[in-house]
DNA sequence: GATTGTGAAACGCTTCACAGCT
DNA sequence: AGCTGTGAAGCGTTTCACAATC
């Protein structure tokens, strides 16, 4: 029985809050450039304003995987790079599975993100028996027949899952059968899954229903924009946030 | 002058919380379900479960909505359906332009949950001219050159960005310019934008580097596993959250 | 008896503001 | 003087629990 939680009191992982660690990808992403660029400390303002963040929100977020920085100085880019990889577990090399090679399935497939982030496209798997064999950016596709197979042969624990609707929860299933423990999940389905398995998911048409609401609003709202004068308009929002990241990402503890 | 808000308190647009208005697509589909099955009735205990969330929240939402229910006896299907649909701004119809046309805008073109959400692919951009009147998903391909007129011409206010990410900020620049004041962006950039635009974003890399981060975590972690006992183990969790979707969507107002 | 709608409590995240270090 | 690291306050969201309603 050890500690008797039965439903886990929120997915804190050791420590770093969730919305913390939505936010790591973002950083690395930031610094990743600054490194390219050969930078070799940055303050918390200039890091927040390149990954569109305020700078309190980074420095928390900084807090909680240790004391990286300098005062009076700033950050060292390389350093940094490193620690939030090895806290986002991308100094080892992951193995994925793609199921449903249709016109994402190959999008993502040909993602060049993933690899330099230390994920690795292991296999390309789809239920069409013409597709087998096809290659997708440059790997053959493989018949879903042997997606066990496939999973236990590659030690795959990360699927994702670009299939039609219909086909996922099977699919979903299948794969947790196998041994994934991850999936990221890109049909408009809710996939139920056991304990102990992650599912994260993408909607696009989610996305575009938030958009069209605010939208909606903005078309009813004709003063606002109006009445504060001329001066202050056209600034740009850069260190504004964007998109679905403010998140409570909520990963599944399952 | 009015009520003098100069940053915005927080995006909450008229009453209804972000986190709702994230979650309200969620309903959505689940009621859409329901409905071609032709169940007249659900209580929020069903209705959360097919949604993927939990009924006191669900409750909650639908309390910022009104009161749509009937105690006793549940939520009217059809009746909701409509309400939300309204809610979200789907009664009418959004032209949205696509700009990048490789695998992912492709994937999108043909993206069947678009059109039965009230969005309607208005026009299909591209920078190469090899593109240029080619069909994709029974839309021909149109040249970059004439974004600014092809936003104009189709009253559109809804871009989507699904180009490589140099090309993102000088797309985004030109939509804005054009009349765009909603932005989805694949690209995995920080976006900058004036202020009244909203922007929205979808990374792929980021959702499996959380992943990642998770998977991680499983793997240093085998005791909780083993010590619980046999019996309670493989039980489905069907009505757990799911994916980047317990979001503080942080629509930027900019 | 069943189920909604909702105040109030609990929780987690963000922001503030400044002490502490270089 | 400059910038980080962080307690504490502020906010928005979730969850609880039960009165209101059918």
């Amino acid at each position: 029985m050890a500690t008797g939680r039965t439903h886990r009191p929120a997915t804190r992982s050791r420590g770093i809050p969730e919305a913390t660690v939505a936010r790591l990808p973002l950083y690395l992403r930031a610094l990743t450039a600054l490194s390219e660029r050969s930078v070799p400390t940055v303050s918390s303002e200039e890091l927040a304003a390149a990954a569109g963040v305020n700078s309190a929100k980074l420095r928390k977020d900084f807090s909680y995987l240790g004391s990286y920085g300098t005062r009076g100085v700033g950050y060292d880019v390389e350093y940094l790079v490193y620690q939030i990889s090895r806290e986002l577990g991308l100094t080892q090399d992951w193995p994925v599975v793609i199921v449903g090679i249709g016109n994402l399935g190959a999008a993502l497939a040909n993602y060049g993100g993933f690899a330099s982030r230390g994920f690795r496209v292991a296999a390309l798997i789809d239920a069409d028996p013409a597709m087998a064999g096809k290659p997708v950016a440059g790997i053959p596709v493989q018949h879903s027949d042997d997606l066990e197979k496939i999973i236990e042969d590659n030690g795959v624990s990360i699927g994702v899952i670009a299939t039609p609707a219909g086909a996922a929860q099977p699919v979903c299933d299948r794969l947790v059968a196998a041994g994934v423990t991850s999936i990221l999940n890109f049909a408009p389905t809710v996939l139920s899954v056991p304990d102990g398995v992650d599912v994260r998911k993408v909607d696009l048409s989610i996305e575009l229903q938030i958009l069209a609401f605010h939208e909606q609003r903005k078309a009813g709202e004709e003063h606002a924009a109006a009445d504060g004068g001329g001066p202050a308009a056209a600034t740009r929002t850069d260190s504004a946030e964007q998109g679905p990241d403010g998140d409570v990402p909520a990963v599944m503890p399952a």
